[in-house]
DNA sequence: TGTACATCAGTGAACGCGCGTTCACTGATGTAC
DNA sequence: TGTACATCAGTGAACGCGCGTTCACTGATGTAC
């Protein structure tokens, strides 16, 4: 069958998209090319004409996922005012939403320990895709230190909120998770208004 | 052959050790049974001797490794003055050492968000394998607040340590990584400091 | 206007391989007589 | 003291299955004449 212009395009986003949610939601090594891109409504033999490897279309993926998160803690903090942006970032973070949606949330809380094991290009996607989210909370960060510095606390903060988010899913009651990510908001706020000399 | 009264405990006690070892360096699920008792010096179909299945191995190397890494942590714990115990904690956590040895380190880092996606026994093996450690760092925090808030405390403190080494070791570079430990290494000293009311 | 052919996104059988698990068998040692 | 048998930790072939990848084929639409 002949199909428009537009639908081999088409295709290919929904097989990044999906893609993103059943990583996150099954796991990097526990899912197959067939269920991959099932979700996409496609068979699996016509995913080489899309991407050379399972390993490039996780690659897109994670960027995808990235860039869906950065939109929507981007968008959680410019709905309020400048001295409550970093409480924003921080509640959407360590939400009970984000907690409850492992399939569409942060991709590093559900795949960096598989991603370390992976190939440079795999941990580079992981690591320049969180950039915009690790700079977005960079400027909500105390004053005061140099610049390299600043990047790399807003670093280790934002990676304590993934070590946080990750921890609490290993839990099942909702009440000592959400008391958990009450006091990981606390230990990430404080981090940030930390004036380092 | 018949062996030694002692042999098939040995042998157990191998499978367990050397699949602790195995797992955490390459993950749940990308590593199969026949590499994961090879290790231990046997072939896979002795492994049902000792095992009903390769989960209940994954629990109790779980539970060994997590063991090891408390031991560790009391010992660096224990080599110094009160006052400078809770800097021994976190120095031996967020250390070059621990980054650089994925296979020997904390298997929280190194599996959790894998083991978050399997059944209740193996998630409670890493939530409950993880007491003892949150309880020695409960045990370092600075005094105020009730009890089960201090827990809830070590445990996020805690989480978000093994956040930051997770992000670290999505980095080859030593001097970048060195730099995110000190970070973090400040960020859990900081939490762990603070006065809550 | 009708026919022949080109295009190309997608299908599904097949490749070799490793998975978790089962099970008939091995063979060194211990015990019985 | 020598022979027959029991024990049992471990071996390795085999099970059905899904993996990532390849490739000959399909068939609806567009184009050429």
């Amino acid at each position: 069958m002949r199909y428009q212009q537009t639908h081999k395009a088409e295709t290919r986003r929904k097989l990044i998209s999906q893609a993103s949610i059943r990583l996150r939601r099954d796991g990097l090594n526990a899912v197959g090319l067939r269920t991959l891109v099932a979700d996409a409504g496609v068979t699996h033999g016509a995913f080489y004409a899309h991407f050379p490897s399972k390993t490039k279309l996780v690659e897109a993926a994670i960027e995808e996922a990235l860039i869906e998160t950065f939109n929507k803690l981007t968008s959680a903090v410019q709905l309020v005012r400048p001295d409550k942006q970093l409480a924003a970032f921080v509640s959407a973070y360590l939400s009970e939403q984000h907690w409850k949606s492992l399939d569409k949330g942060c991709i590093v809380a559900a795949l960096a320990p598989e991603i370390t094991r992976e190939n440079a290009e795999l941990r580079e996607a992981l690591t320049a895709g969180s950039k915009p989210i690790i700079s977005l909370l960079q400027s909500l960060l105390a004053s005061g230190g140099d610049s390299p510095n600043r990047e790399i606390r807003a670093t280790t903060i934002f990676a304590g909120m993934v070590g946080a988010l990750q921890f609490t899913r290993l839990y099942d009651d909702p009440t000592i998770v959400s008391t958990m990510l009450e006091s990981a908001r606390g230990n990430a706020i404080v981090a940030a208004n930390q004036n380092w000399t």
